[in-house]
DNA sequence: CTCTGTGCATAAAACGTTTTCGTCATCATT
DNA sequence: AATGATGACGAAAACGTTTTATGCACAGAG
């Protein structure tokens, strides 16, 4: 079949073990004989196989990735997506590859610890999933080495988008444009939802402002079909908001839609903003006011902390890593007043 | 550490030889001891070592998926996420994880077949890869089972979109529509681009249509930036465009940007057609005439039939599989003439 | 009673590595 | 000359499985 260590002994009149040390770098090797087998290895193409070598130290260098919710298609969430890529090159960076951990594997279904466990992954990052599912759940609370992202389960690994800061940042810019009536429809029950409510309704209170409760109305992430009928819903109240924050761009773009439908301009009669400030909502007129979260940066300090945690895994808890976005102002909010 | 085989063995009173065959449904098996051993593995949480079960078997039930340019951000592009996405909603369903192969690993090169190997990969995916690379072309010529996505290694498996058609499809639209004077912005050498430039000129040809030189101008996919730049030369041309069809919808959407910036409007003054149609760039307004690709066919197809291939590996090799698209016809192209 | 088959279980080899321990020179030190 | 240290290598166990070959008891057939 392919060819092995063996075959590199048999070349060089050595032991197998011999030449594994030779390899590995190991001290009890003479010099010309470590010259020797590294150059047969060479010619003969002769690379380890990953599956021996971690069956023996415990060691895949692969990271498990668990990317999932009900719809099955979170790959298809830019910001998502943006986290998966910077997570990819900083594993890469490091050596280490990325597998996808699936939850229904051939028909059987199998948890996510026990997935983890079989496929015997170094860690693994917990992206985008439900984070009150049993199943994640009870991977947090194994032995499993794992980060998590926008969410923080005590005492493990986190990184944390700021959506407080972001959330006040929108709101100062929202505010200092002159907006009173801000509305704010928002994701579903989440870390990310709960953080970015609280910071909502912390900030409207600290500036005195009178915000009815049917402008804080609850829709769904990444669907501009709920946040297009949710939008219908607010511009119906008695005393329409000046402004409205969305759940997220793709959310904005359904919103701007059932305001256009409506016979009202933006931001002319109504102003509105997003959150993520993805790359492709950037390209588009009117360019939206948002707040980008920087994905590729989160991602890429998941990798890095998980990494940190796999290397010294006695070393105590960190403090969540926690990475700033930045307000794009766009076309979509009106200064008024 | 974990709970291994021969755990199951000692509380049954059985041989490992005999554990492992009542769980694999061996025949000679009493159903008595089958059944014991089953609940027993239950019980104590027993989940076979994939890495020593693939050792043996030569089977890992991983595919190996390569996306990567030199950019390193292909991650990002909606189209080959979407292929990525249906792949692996394919492989899980079918009992497969997923694992993306990197190139550099761990500071040492490592060639893509190197590492496929290495890793014991069933099969590899070749997802947006620079299919003219030296490494590809190894990998391609090996006896690594593969399967390509929108280009044609001779004897291997492959998944088209149907560009030839799109383009047809596309042209016909614009052309029915009145448009005379078409130019098209394309991609980068690639079989995709040929296919559809050679689809492009071959309708021209047919319906006797003169389209000057300048009007094939060669840009990048994914790239605002440089759509925006070409189209920017394109109105400059003395006889303008009616239409111009982009390489893809981010083009389209720099192309767009530009043709405002110049003071026209779409589709009243010139029109805009994209390719992909993706869900997001569905959403925004004006709503883009463009050709939807299904990538989530595609990705599903591509592992049915890398898997297929797998099953049966000295199967003749089957003719691609060509995935149709979809006219959408939006707002970006006017009735002219 | 012997032979042969059958049903069930075990022993042991194998997959390709890493790593611990031991061996055996050689050479310097008492 | 005995001892110890050092340097270079090999033997073998181990990782957790699968699978082939083997054994053994018991049945029925001659």
């Amino acid at each position: 079949m392919s060819v092995t260590i063996r075959d590199v002994s048999k070349i060089c009149g050595l032991s197998v073990s011999a030449v594994s040390k030779a390899l590995n770098h190991y001290p009890d090797v003479s010099e010309e004989t470590r010259q020797r087998v590294q150059r047969v290895a060479q010619e003969i193409g002769y690379r380890p196989n990953a599956l021996a070598r971690a069956l023996k130290t415990n060691r895949t260098y692969n990271l498990g990735v668990i990317l999932d919710d009900e719809m099955h298609d979170n790959l298809l969430h830019t910001y998502f997506i943006t986290i998966l890529n910077g997570f990819k090159q900083e594993a890469e960076r490091q050596g280490y590859d990325i597998t996808l951990i699936n939850h229904n594997i051939g028909g059987r279904k199998l948890s996510y610890l026990d997935h983890c466990r079989s496929r015997n992954v170094d860690g693994v990052c917990l992206l985008c999933v439900d984070f009150y599912n049993l199943e994640i759940q009870q991977l947090a609370q194994s032995d499993m080495k794992l980060v998590t992202i926008d969410h923080l389960f005590s005492g493990k690994d986190c990184i944390l988008s700021d959506n407080k800061a972001g959330m006040h940042d929108i709101l100062s810019y929202v505010v200092e444009m002159g907006h009173r009536r801000i509305a704010f429809l928002h994701g579903t029950h989440s870390s990310v939802t709960d953080a970015r409510l609280s910071a909502f309704y912390e900030f409207i209170h600290q500036h005195g402002l009178e915000i009815p409760p049917e402008y804080v109305v609850p829709s769904h992430y990444h669907s501009t079909g709920h946040a297009f009928e949710d939008t219908r819903k607010l511009l119906a109240c008695r005393e329409r908001p000046t402004c409205i924050l969305m759940a997220d761009d793709y959310c904005a773009l359904g919103g701007m839609d059932a305001i256009q439908q409506a016979g009202l301009s933006i931001p002319e009669d109504i102003s509105v903003a997003g959150y993520d400030g993805t790359a492709l909502i950037q390209k588009i007129r009117p360019r939206l006011t948002t707040l980008r979260q920087d994905g590729q940066k989160v991602g890429r300090m998941a990798a890095v902390r998980l990494l940190d945690r796999i290397e010294n895994p006695d070393a105590p808890a960190q403090r969540p890593c926690i990475v700033p976005g930045e307000l794009l102002p766009g076309e979509t909010v009106k200064r008024i007043g």
